[in-house]
DNA sequence: GGTAGCCTAGCGATCGATCGATAGGCTGGT
DNA sequence: ACCAGCCTATCGATCGATCGCTAGGCTACC
């Protein structure tokens, strides 16, 4: 036997070959887009020939997906603790923001794929993208909704408050690292704050985190 | 002699040949991608055979950036004559956070293949593109600086507030039209709305337009 | 001795780009 | 009035390279 426990079911340690193909295509996805990546080039990054890679993903579209899965996963769950985190939409707002923030900066290249290959995916498994990212969407939305409702926020249009909210946050896997003057948690702050002024009903007792 | 006047230097009135392959390498490039758009079909869409684009652009990348160069010399004149409209930052911000919003619902196919194939340009030509966004993105940040040093803005990171609110505002070329409920007007109103009480230092007096 | 994991070799298809040819139009010389 | 000469705009055919993917064999470990 090993050292650790056995951990049946996944693996999910570390550096599976797996995880190391998943791992390579981000980064090679992120700097030359799906269409742009052969899976020679993919192959050869990671130190496999080309057909190694057949033996572990059954095309190179599964590998897309699989790198969309896993990190709409990972966003909805974070979002959702995020929220369940807070006591009054205020909080859980804030605690969402930080979250989504966060999470474009530490796992920024695979939020940076899985927002721009979006239409690389096959119809159907666009499609449960899609749907998972709206469900990410909503529970935003129910945040804003019971801050109007308990008189927190003043917003105009609910939904188009939270696709601003949401595209001016996933924003920072764009950018963030290109001048390296905030850290990751500095700009959460930031970004925070300016959320926050966008939707309170009155500024008082917004300005400090 | 024919009809109209002579109109020596550029004719640029409507569909030149050459005009017609931009409009449809921009409606493919949004849909499939630069890389994922083959010159085949491109050609095959514009009602000519392969050999026959060639004629009028030496490649396949020069098409693109002609592409990028006449999106980006309409966006930084477009900010510029919106600035220079205003009498007052909150005039300016007001007025360039419209064009802005505009442009990326008018123009939405060309505003989002422009930001969403930069890494498709070759890397010369990127670094161009990025010289033009970043003086777009100066015109912005001019803009809250001055408004902050004249005490109607309050703003902690003028970098980070530029980029939060362009990156919000030229999401709608991602999304506009999806739902269809809102106007393009409709949605800039409601864009302006939100990036005021971002900078605002006092509420008052911003709601209305 | 089975199989997990990787390899070599190569498949058919498609890629961006180029070739020579051609139809039609305009211009200037005779 | 005619035509030589050139230019514009297109075509069918094809180039070498590369694409995603697969068949089948080798090796090392259970």
């Amino acid at each position: 036997m090993k050292v650790s426990s056995p951990r049946d079911a996944t693996p999910s340690d570390a550096s599976t070959v797996s995880e190391r193909i998943l791992a390579t295509a981000i980064r090679l996805f992120r700097q030359r887009g799906y269409h742009g990546t052969s899976v020679r080039e993919l192959a050869s990054a990671v130190g496999l020939e080309t057909a190694s890679l057949y033996y572990h993903y059954p095309s190179k579209q599964a590998i897309l997906f699989s790198l969309f899965q896993r990190t709409m996963r990972d966003l909805v769950d974070g979002i959702r603790r995020a929220i369940g985190s807070g006591a009054d939409p205020v909080l859980q707002l804030t605690a969402a923001v930080r979250f989504h923030v966060d999470f474009h900066v530490v796992r920024q290249e695979e939020a940076f794929v899985s927002h721009s290959e979006l239409r690389a995916l096959d119809p159907a498994q666009h499609q449960r993208i899609i749907e998972q990212r709206d469900r990410y969407q909503e529970a935003l939305c129910d945040v804003l909704r019971a801050g109007v409702a308990q008189g927190h926020f003043a917003i105009d249009d609910v939904q188009v408050t939270a696709t601003a909210i949401l595209t001016m946050c996933s924003g920072v896997s764009d950018w963030f690292g290109a001048h390296g003057r905030l850290t990751g948690g500095q700009i959460a702050d930031r970004y925070v704050e300016l959320v926050l002024r966008m939707v309170l009903a009155s500024r008082f007792g917004a300005v400090e985190p």
